[in-house]
DNA sequence: CTCCCGATAT
DNA sequence: ATATCAGGAG
């Protein structure tokens, strides 16, 4: 697999420090900001998480508070209700069960309510510098689709797929570069293949039918 | 496979 | 008015 090594090079060189964009001072508020934003674009989560931050500073801070309230300061992003409902659940399993502190492995984070592996990849990753798995969201999914390094559909599976294929220090870095590359180049909509500097060796070159 | 469910661009 | 954005639970 050549092609592999080219597209890790690639986007190595386009995009050398890439990370996630949603702001945070501490494992706790990056799991609350990756919880929130899922659906929903990390722009709008960082609109509203300084105030909710400056509101809500521990995890005691949200179990204590009033679910109406914790809505009250996150009812802008997709999904609030349940958001609001699952952020004041797993601060109380924090409280209770954690001694205050963010998990830190994979097992225990996904047991948090509205935590699955993607968020929880995210937080692993870039608040311990953990890599027990890959971040896979909608860019990682349709990208590695479309570049060929897998076949299914499953985030789950496609994360199985890419931990085969991919450096393990690489797996901090690569999906952040997917995402990116993602966002900014293999669009969902229009892709714009023409300026791809993949293009060479992308299987879905030619069946992006867009109108680029 | 259904439900959750708002902001912004077009 | 409608498309796009872009995870998790039951």
């Amino acid at each position: 697999m050549e092609k592999l090594k080219i597209i890790i090079n690639t986007l190595e060189k386009l995009f050398p420090d890439a990370k996630t964009s949603l702001k945070f001072k501490s494992s706790f508020q990056l799991l609350i900001a990756t919880i929130l934003s899922a659906q929903t674009t990390d722009e709008m989560v960082n609109k509203i998480t300084e105030k909710l931050f400056k509101r809500f500073k521990t995890p005691s801070d949200f179990a204590s508070a009033k679910l109406e309230e914790i809505e009250k300061y996150i009812k802008s992003v997709n999904f609030y209700r349940n958001k609001a409902r699952n952020i004041k659940k797993l601060s109380e399993m924090i409280v209770k069960e954690y001694d205050n502190k963010i998990p830190d492995s994979m097992e225990k984070l996904i047991k948090l309510p509205g935590v699955a592996r993607k968020t929880a990849n995210v937080v692993l990753s870039q608040a311990f510098g953990k890599a027990e798995g890959i971040v896979v969201d909608t860019h990682v999914k349709r990208v590695s689709n479309r570049l060929g390094l897998t076949k299914n559909n499953d985030p789950e599976k496609i994360e199985k797929d890419l931990m085969k294929i991919v450096p393990k220090e690489k797996w901090i870095s690569f999906p952040f570069r997917l995402i990116l590359f993602g966002r900014n180049i293999c669009k969902a909509k229009n892709p714009n293949c023409k300026n791809c500097p993949l293009n060479s060796i992308c299987p879905s070159k030619n069946k992006l039918n867009e109108n680029n």
